[in-house]
DNA sequence: CCGAACGTTGACGTTCGCGTTAACGTTGCT
DNA sequence: AGCAACGTTAACGCGAACGTCAACGTTCGG
């Protein structure tokens, strides 16, 4: 018995589901949205699922709780990855130099919209994060001098 | 002729809704969820919408469309606020003082635990925001690489 | 006083992001 | 071969957050 059967590192959805703490439903839809590529199956047509697709379920999870993204945005986001990680293997498969250029241009201009998109969303944040902080200050200075003098009406 | 009819700051649905790029029906619709307090009225029953209103209406945009929040979220946070204005202005009514303290103590909490939420986003954010950096580095250099050196294949 | 523009309240429709159930196939262990 | 555990597709359901009529009232300028 070497490894008993297709456990190569992969997982069916069963554990994937765990893993990820997301439902199997969920893994499902996700795939039936093309953000995941349909994963390798099994012989009987169970899903496998590699540590690529884990950490890109994981990628998912963030871009939705963390920013609020609706899924087909996030797919536009993975496409563009996608499209980053062709780069990578096409790397120096060939040399037409110039239309790789030209890919990397896209996807630099992709990454940098995310950026700019990122950062406004953190700055308006930081005001947001300002004014909360002011507010607190206010209630802990109005606790602090009811503490001291309890019976102070102005000021 | 004076201001000619009710036109004392006040918007009616139409121009609120434009003013605030929503729709009437998401006005109406808001209101229904108990995010707007029901708005006053004109004689004939239509909505009257102050500035108080359209500020109100930004802060939920803001923290729907910046925060992901739902509308149910949302309300919590604005209830919260909503005691916070009634604490200002209880401030000079009476001198309960210990009631108003722990007021003023449950309002902190929940600010607190707004900010600490932010705090926990923006963290998460930063490091996204690292990575993208990070990424658009590297293709900058690649296109550099080019540029420089057409027929360069590894390094 | 009349009509166009604007508003009001239902009520039903729609999209998103899954949950849930049903009916059925697969795997793995004994 | 049998059976429990696990998986598959298909289909319907659901709450959130509105969109979209329909039928009717209000405002206001001419």
């Amino acid at each position: 018995m070497t490894t008993t059967k297709a456990d190569d590192g992969y997982l069916q959805i069963g554990e994937a589901a765990e893993r990820t703490s997301l439902t199997q439903r969920t893994l499902r839809y996700y795939e039936e949205k093309g953000l995941l590529n349909t994963p390798t199956r099994m012989d009987g047509g169970f899903r496998l699922y590699s540590s690529v697709d884990l950490e890109r379920l994981e990628r998912i999870k963030e871009l939705k709780e963390l920013l609020g993204f609706s899924l087909a945005d996030i797919k536009e986001m993975l496409d563009a990855e996608e499209v980053r990680l062709q780069i990578r293997a096409e790397w120096r498969k060939d040399a037409a130099g110039a239309e790789k250029a030209a890919k990397i241009g896209v996807v630099r201009e992709m990454t940098l919209k995310q950026l700019s998109l990122l950062d406004e969303k953190m700055a308006k944040m930081n005001t947001m994060r300002e004014q909360l902080a002011e507010r607190i200050a206010k209630y802990d200075a109005a606790l602090l001098q009811w503490a001291e003098q309890p019976a102070l009406a102005l000021s």
